[in-house]
DNA sequence: GACACGTGGAC
DNA sequence: TGTCCAAGTGT
C-alpha cells in the first residue's frame, strides 16, 4: 500500500464516471480547458450547502433561467427571490445570495473575485464555497473540504478522532492531496466519490479507485468512519397558525422577520413556537375561528413542530392587525416554506 | 466550540 | 415511525 493515494487515478476515474449536472461543463469542453461560468458555479455551490444534488437541480434551472447573470439577480426583488427559494430550506442562504449578488455588482463591477481570500469576504461564502468556486471556476489549487471530503480523508487515512475535532487534521490531509493540475475536477471527483461510492452507510469499497491505498479498507473500519459526536434529541414545540380567507378568495399572510427561523419568508400569522403549549397570543384579525381536528407536523433541524391550524372566512371590510391579504391570483402555496405549506395542505384537505 | 438554521430521501 | 444524513455558514 502507498502512503498516499494518487490524485491522478481519481481524475481518470472521474473522466469516465463524472455525474452529469446542469452547472458542470461537458467532458469535451472540459478537455479543451473550458471553465464553467463563475456565477453558475457560485449559485450551485450555495444551493448545494447541506442539500442533495437531486433537490438542487430544479431550483438551479429555475434560478438561472429567471436570472441568467449576477446583474439580473442583483436587480431582482427580495420577495421574488425568497419565493423562488421556497422549499429548498436554510433560507439565510437566499437572503445572502441576493446580498452577495448586489455586493459583486456594486463592489466588483459584476465580476466574481477569483481568489479564496476575496471570495471569503462575500456574504454566504465560507471556507468550503470559497475553495469550490476558486478551484472549479478559476482553476486554482484551493483546498476544498465538505462532508464528503471529510469522510473520504477519514477513511483513506483511518482517522478515528471524532468530528468536529478531527476537522483540522482532515483539512490538512485534504490540502496535501490536492493536485496542482485540474484542482476543480479533482475537488468534484472527491465529492462524487463520497456521494456515490465512499458513502456514509454501506460504502461500495469494491468499486473504489482508491481501494488499494485506503487504510480504513485495510483495517476494516471504513463503514464506521468518520466518528461523530452524538446528537442531542429534538424537543417538541407547539404553535398556532391562522389561515384567514377573505370572501374574495384572498389569504392573510405575513413576511417573517429577516433573522431567525424561516427568516424573510411568507407565513401564516400565529403564535410563537415553544415547548409544552403554544404561547399566549392574539388572532391576527377578528373572525369566527374554527380549529382543525389534526395538527400540521413538521421537523426542523433541532426540534419537532406541531401546529394547531385555525381557519376563518372574513368579510371584505375587516382590517388585520398583522400581515396583508394576498389576492387569490397572486397566491401560490409553493411560495411558502414547507412547514407553512403543510398547514395550508391540512386546511385544504390534501 | 456550540448552536441555529430546512428539507426530503434512505434505511 | 424515527434517526441519520447531504457539496456549510453565521453568530
Amino acid at each position: 500500500m502507498r502512503d498516499w493515494p494518487d490524485s491522478a487515478e481519481l481524475l481518470t476515474f472521474y473522466d469516465h464516471n463524472a455525474r452529469k449536472m446542469p452547472w458542470r461543463v461537458g467532458p469535451k469542453e472540459r478537455a479543451k480547458g473550458v471553465l464553467p461560468d463563475p456565477y453558475r458555479v457560485w449559485m450551485s455551490e450555495i444551493m448545494l450547502q447541506q442539500t442533495t444534488v437531486a433537490a438542487v437541480k430544479d431550483y438551479f434551472e429555475r434560478f438561472t433561467a429567471r436570472w441568467p447573470t449576477v446583474s439580473d439577480l442583483a436587480a431582482a426583488e427580495d420577495a421574488d427571490v425568497m419565493a423562488e427559494w421556497a422549499g429548498l430550506g436554510y433560507y439565510a442562504r437566499a437572503r445572502n445570495l441576493l446580498k452577495c449578488a448586489r455586493y459583486v455588482v456594486t463592489e466588483h463591477d459584476g465580476v466574481f473575485p477569483d481568489t479564496v481570500e476575496a471570495l471569503l469576504t462575500l456574504p454566504g461564502v465560507g471556507p468550503y464555497t470559497a475553495g469550490a468556486v476558486a478551484s472549479i471556476a478559476f482553476d486554482q489549487p484551493a483546498t476544498v473540504v465538505d462532508g464528503n471530503v471529510e469522510r473520504v480523508m477519514a477513511r483513506v487515512f483511518d482517522i478515528h478522532t471524532p468530528l468536529p475535532a478531527a476537522k483540522p487534521e482532515l483539512t490538512e490531509k485534504a490540502a496535501a492531496m490536492t493536485p496542482r493540475e485540474r484542482p476543480g475536477d479533482y475537488a468534484q471527483a472527491v465529492m462524487d466519490l463520497g456521494a456515490t461510492i465512499c458513502t456514509p452507510r454501506n460504502p461500495a469499497c469494491g468499486l473504489c479507485p482508491w481501494r488499494s491505498d485506503c487504510k480504513a479498507q485495510a483495517a476494516g473500519t471504513a463503514a464506521e468512519l468518520p466518528k461523530k459526536i452524538p446528537k442531542k434529541p429534538k424537543p417538541i414545540r407547539h404553535g398556532v397558525v391562522y389561515i384567514a380567507k377573505r370572501v374574495d378568495g384572498a389569504y392573510l399572510l405575513e413576511t417573517r422577520p429577516d433573522s431567525g427561523l424561516l427568516g424573510g419568508m411568507l407565513g401564516w400569522p400565529g403564535s410563537g413556537w415553544t415547548e409544552g403549549h403554544a404561547p399566549k397570543h392574539d388572532a391576527p384579525i377578528k373572525a369566527e375561528w374554527k380549529t382543525l381536528n389534526s395538527e400540521a407536523k413538521h421537523t426542523f433541524t433541532h426540534f419537532h413542530l406541531r401546529l394547531t391550524v385555525k381557519t376563518a372566512l372574513v368579510p371584505m371590510d375587516r382590517k388585520p392587525s398583522v400581515g396583508a391579504f394576498v389576492l387569490e391570483d397572486d397566491y401560490d402555496s409553493g411560495n411558502l416554506p414547507t412547514a407553512m405549506r403543510k398547514a395550508f395542505d391540512l386546511y385544504r384537505g390534501t
